[in-house]
DNA sequence: GCCAACGTTGGC
DNA sequence: GCCAACGTTGGC
């Protein structure tokens, strides 16, 4: 099983909207960066665990767990042209280039994890969402990291 | 295939 | 809202 982050900003998604989804499940689509995508279509397995993390808020931070339910498949809104996400190249090529998945909303963390007592979290030096100037928005956790962050959450 | 210009991300 | 860091684009 693998363990990741994905990052979101809650005024376009966020972490009730997945909870108040049908099924606590919805795709994650918009992600338009090559690295993301190419670790959503090749790594992303069903029942991997995905850290949801809330980003351009007073207090970003991981607020809770999800579980990969559909692997990785077409992100069908980069071929509307009527869509925020639409993508010029994708429609030229008659074919999206881009690729989301289904969460499902698992637990919230009773204590939500924010990124100042990340970085404060020696044994979490080294994990990429606290390196100065990272910004993908699709990170692999290693299995230790995913641990420690789930007991600081509460869970 | 270099690299300057431009756009985006995301903490603050 | 600012702006540093980073990714992408496109002329050459």
């Amino acid at each position: 099983m693998n363990y990741w982050l994905v990052k979101t900003e809650p005024d376009m998604f966020s972490w009730t909207d997945l909870m108040e989804a049908k099924n606590q499940t919805a795709s994650w689509d918009g992600v338009r960066n090559y690295q993301a995508r190419n670790f959503m279509r090749d790594q992303f397995r069903l029942g991997d665990r995905v850290f949801f993390y809330h980003s351009r808020v007073e207090t970003p931070g991981i607020v809770g767990i999800a579980e990969v339910v559909k692997e990785g498949y077409p992100d069908h809104t980069a071929l509307d042209p009527k869509s925020k996400y639409s993508d010029e190249k994708s429609i030229r090529d008659g074919a999206s280039r881009w690729v989301m998945v289904d969460l499902k909303a698992m637990k919230a963390f009773p204590n939500p994890v924010t990124l100042n007592e990340l970085k404060n979290v020696v044994a979490l030096k080294d994990m990429l969402l606290v390196q100065p100037g990272q910004r993908l928005s699709v990170q692999p956790v290693s299995e230790h990291h995913w641990h420690l962050i789930c007991e600081m959450g509460g869970l």
